[in-house]
RNA sequence: GCCCACGUAGCUCAGUCGGCAGAGCGUAUCCUUGGUAAGGAUAAGGUCACCGGUUCAAUCCCGGUCGUGGGCUCCA
């Protein structure tokens, strides 16, 4: 009989019998560290604690504190909510219970919803399963047996996964009390593993993602190995309720959703501001690097947008209307309009890169349940830009849109992950070009060592694209700027330049944006700062609060100084105490407050008073003056991202 | 679009197991001229989302439509 030989953490070698499981030998190392062992890798996978070692495995234990851990009591804890609603609701029907980030779910088939008092009673249920501490062992059968098994409970989801396997498959499934569920796993040795759980949702989902498949009632929940943790957890989404941009929005009235017009925000002269602002430094920014800028129409012929695929492959999203009984479509992206200005002239290889950018406004028919806020509208403002260019010009240039977006999303403090987006299903074009155009992508992004995530068929319908996410003060990820290679535009649209040769040639073409749309932007924008945008953004950048009547004067005198040099200033000369004007001041986050009275008169000065420290003390206006003009200039962030 | 929940004053929300609709904030007017997060008084404000049904009577019960929220799918 053959031993196996394990280094322990201590470096210490210990012996076992073949036929140990990994269970064993974790115990001895959980004990060696003081942590439980939940469940174990070998050679890199995640297996159960009752899967034998060999002696060339190369062995990893998960503990609740490991990165996988929390998948593993999280799966566990979905099982414990199928067994709750299995002994609940006996003619339910399971379909498949995963971990989430921060939870799970579980979905079932059933005759009717679940209310939020059958939640209740659920979670009720679950936490007495986890009082019993059932123990959760695995079984593995072949799956000539398990199609068996399944058929006699009736649950024909469980039939349909395991059918879905090959026909020689070993089929794991595991137990806890009197439930039994079809699973890979690994899990938690018993229930009694898992601390505190919380259901949190209920909605509907649709059996393996296909809309055309039946509707299942999926339960969302979470656990956590302490209450602790769970109340830290649900006070983190308390935070980003708090600062919710719907909510923000409406507080300090920047813009606003009408039953008229779902999905079609209107902007407030104050959200205005911050609009004009962003696009101010976005056109600065490229003029800088060599853009133009130009504005095509928003209803172009139907024949255009045949031409460019749109017609065939977006026409589900588009909005249509006819002029002179002429059939036109409401433009959901900027690019065939930018193809007529380009063909326009003749241009030559040495106009290369050619840059042309184009704040426009697109309208696209999301569907209704998709809404949200700004995030997702139905019309918005891309900050688009064309690049026309030589084959040879790709990778420099998509590096210098990379660096640009760099720069930018860093003035505001954004963090970002990068995707690259392969071939969709329904493309235009070639399997070769589409090679070419990604290596071409993938080129760019590994020569500036740039770490990114692949997208398999994630890409728009006329090339692949790089994307960028960015992620909020909270860790939430939202994507925004996008760089896309289209070779089939130019194609479709004849475009051509002329080469060195004299000969007529075909351009490479780039689709990019920076902020995505300036809506959801925006949006972003409004949680990442919680509403205390940084100066330069902020619509009201200075509030002077004359104390009583007779000094509203010197405030005016104060305002126009400050208001000859832009800066966006207004006096609270309601009839208030000061308290209460700092009150409303602080709520509406105005970054500067000058106090002005009886001394302040006197000696010329002002009080000063910020957003973010409160009472600063007196200053000569001049100083405070010259202050501001510098803070607005450096476009400074403000500290509010500590959460 | 699909599943579930929701829709009451400008805002945040009570409320009516079917019988004249409520608060706080905000707004207006008046008093107060006050020094760093809410001074006081008075008043105006609602076809209870919309359309139909049941009923002596509907904001409430039922059906439909629209919208919103959480998900699915989709996406900037």
């Amino acid at each position: 009989m053959s031993k196996i030989i394990i280094t322990l953490p201590d470096q210490s070698k210990k012996e076992y019998e073949s036929g140990v499981t990994i269970g064993e030998i974790a115990y001895d190392i959980g004990k060696r560290l003081g942590k439980d062992a939940i469940a174990g890798k070998i050679n890199g996978k995640l297996v159960d604690l009752k899967t034998e070692v060999c002696n060339d495995s190369e062995i990893e234990i998960i503990t609740f504190s490991s990165p996988e851990g929390p998948d593993v009591f999280r799966h566990t804890t979905s099982h414990i909510l199928a067994q709750a609603v299995k002994r609940l609701f006996p003619e339910v029907q399971l379909a498949i219970g995963p971990a989430i980030d921060d939870g799970y779910y579980y979905d079932f088939a059933t005759s009717q919803p679940f209310t939020p008092e059958d939640l209740e009673k659920i979670e009720l249920e679950m936490n007495e399963i986890i009082r019993q501490d059932l123990p959760v062992e695995r079984h593995e059968i072949c799956r000539a047996d398990a199609i068996r098994m399944f058929q006699e409970k009736g649950e024909k989801y469980k039939l349909e996964l395991i059918e879905d396997l090959p026909e020689d498959a070993q089929i794991s499934y595991y137990t806890q009390g009197e439930f039994m569920d079809l699973c890979a796993g690994p899990h938690l040795p018993s229930t009694g593993k898992v601390g505190a759980i919380k259901l949190t949702s209920v909605a509907g989902a649709y059996w393996r993602g296909d809309e055309k498949r039946g509707m299942l009632q999926r339960i969302y929940g979470t656990s956590f190995l302490s209450d602790k943790e769970l109340k830290d957890h649900l006070e983190r989404i308390e935070e980003a309720k708090r600062r919710d941009h719907r909510k923000i929005g409406k507080e300090l009235d920047l813009f606003s959703l009408h039953d008229e017009g779902p999905g079609f925000p209107f902007f407030h002269p104050k959200g205005m501001i911050i609009r004009n602002e962003l696009e101010n430094y976005w056109k600065k920014e490229h003029i800088k690097r060599g853009y133009q800028e130009v504005k095509t129409p928003i209803a172009l012929h139907a024949d255009l947008w045949k031409r460019s695929g749109h017609w065939d492959n977006y026409r589900q999203n588009m909005y249509f209307t006819e002029i002179d009984e002429q059939g036109f479509a409401i433009k959901p992206m900027n690019c065939p309009g930018g193809m007529l200005l380009y063909k326009r002239d003749i241009h030559s290889y040495r106009d290369f890169p050619l840059r042309v950018g184009e704040l426009g406004l697109v309208h696209r028919h999301e569907l209704s349940g998709t809404l949200h806020g700004l995030m997702r509208v139905r019309c918005f403002t891309q900050d688009d830009a064309h690049i026309f260019m030589l084959p040879t010009q790709i990778v420099d240039e998509i590096q210098n849109v990379i660096k640009l977006a760099d720069e930018m999303y860093r003035v505001f403090g954004f963090e970002y992950e990068v995707e690259l987006s392969t071939r969709p299903e329904k493309a235009m074009g070639t399997q070769e070009e589409w090679d070419l155009a990604t290596s071409k992508l993938q080129e760019a992004l590994d020569s500036m060592g740039m770490s990114y995530k692949i997208n398999k068929g994630d890409g728009a319908f006329y090339g692949p694209k790089i994307d960028f996410h960015l992620k909020d003060c909270i860790g939430r990820t939202w994507q925004c700027g996008t760089i896309q290679l289209d070779f089939q535009m130019p194609e479709r649209f004849d475009l051509t330049y002329i080469g060195a040769d004299g000969e007529k040639h075909r351009p490479v073409m780039v689709h990019r944006t920076i902020f995505g749309s300036i809506e959801r932007f925006l949006g972003i924008l409004i949680e990442h700062f919680a509403g205390a945008f940084p100066t330069w953004l902020s619509p009201v950048q200075v509030r002077i609060l004359p104390i009583a009547d007779r000094h509203v004067e010197y405030a005016m005198k104060i305002k126009q100084e400050l208001f000859n040099d832009d800066i966006r200033v207004d006096v609270d000369d309601r009839n208030e105490k000061v308290g209460f004007k700092i009150r409303e001041a602080q709520a509406e986050k105005i970054p500067y407050m000058l106090v002005v009275g009886d001394k302040e008169m006197e000696s010329g000065n002002v009080s000063l008073r910020t957003r973010e420290a409160g009472d600063q003390g007196s200053i000569s206006t001049q100083q405070f003056h010259e202050m501001v003009v510098a803070d607005i200039r450096s476009k400074r962030n403000p500290l509010t991202c500590n959460t």
